[in-house]
DNA sequence: CTCCAAAGACTACTCCAGTTGCGTTTACCT
DNA sequence: AGGTAAACGCAACTGGAGTAGTCTTTGGAG
């Protein structure tokens, strides 16, 4: 009674099985601490497999990545765009606070400043996110709420990059208070129809 | 006639000559292809003596961003804020797309994120830059060109966050125009006082 | 000028990430 | 069912990063 056979034998089985390796020693040891062979005792595949496979770590970056990309990104309407605008910062913010999605998520981020092909498909996840959050800004200019000059996607970028920088750039911590100015600061450009 | 002899002699040496080494291999080769060894022969100094002094790749780093944080940062003073803060954003943005200097500063970047030591260096790093950037802000607030409620510090992180948003996270490229605009987006929020 | 302590150079070693060649298993196809 | 090609497992090997011990050089002090 296996788990399903049509969507591949062995194969789909052993990308899984190192799929979810990955992201475990991704949650424990970060990305400093991720090595193939952890990954390749982990999962129960050997270490050559994943070698010819993935190719190295940062093969297994880009494949955990591509996953988390389909998955779904919940839309906060809270009936305003303030509020929407600040919910999305917030789930930024609180998403890499988190004390086991925080790490995996850095790690994705450490792994495309490093890696071309973790890098391509980090601005992919990124685009689909954009695209996505932006949905709260579309509504707002239907709703008058904001002029119809703004570029939304924009708007979701300037409102989340601050959280962002302090991260990974400044490395200086990041407070709730910091992020709602973030969503703030880009909702009052965007009315100023700078954006 | 030796350089000069006072501020040390032969360990003096070797480390100015160590530090330029890093410097030119992160600007050959990037991070990603920074080596103790080619390091080493570079700069004619021995492999052990760098790893007993420097520790290691971090150690590299973190003494090259000290360097690199001794040197003045010009500031705009082109009589509006407006001229200034884009200038400001403008210099973020070209030191980026500098074919020599762009892969260095990228490199320090990508060594924060994965160790603490360079971290900490490049916190400190922008902790100067944001302290020194802000005195546009406080020109512009003294001129009343701003309230005074505004955080001149945080003006200039809300500003330069969506260029380092866009090459290390997002991986877009970025426009002159959109640094200009990250900066306009910025002021229009320290304007209306949300900043 | 001579001596000495600190710092660097040198050699040889260890250890582990990544590779190679080959044997074995597995899913799919007729 | 049986055959086959792709995918995986396995063990041995390679190469380079990092370490340890020892010798040599250097710069300063009396």
């Amino acid at each position: 009674m296996e788990p399903q056979k049509r969507p591949g034998g062995r194969s789909a089985r052993v990308r899984e099985a190192v799929r979810q390796a990955t992201l475990a020693e991704l949650a424990e040891h970060g990305y400093a601490g991720l090595t193939v062979e952890n990954v390749a005792e982990r999962s129960g595949v050997h270490k050559t497999t994943v070698y010819r496979r993935w190719g190295g770590i940062e093969g297994l970056i880009s494949d955990a990545l591509e996953l988390a990309g389909e998955e779904p990104w919940p839309i906060p309407d809270t009936g305003s765009i303030a509020g929407d605008l600040r919910g999305v910062v917030q789930l930024v913010r609180s998403g890499f606070a988190d004390p086991e999605l925080g790490p995996v998520s850095s790690a994705f981020v450490a792994a495309a400043v490093q890696d071309p092909a973790a890098a391509k498909a980090l601005h992919d996840f990124f685009a689909a996110r954009h695209e996505q959050s932006a949905q709260v800004v579309r509504r707002a200019i239907e709703r008058g709420e904001l002029p119809d000059v703004v570029d939304p996607s924009e708007v979701i970028r300037v409102a989340v990059a601050p959280v962002y920088y302090r991260l990974f750039v400044a490395h200086e911590p990041v407070s709730e208070h910091d992020a709602d100015r973030a969503a703030d600061a880009a909702l009052a450009a965007a009315r100023a129809g700078v954006l």
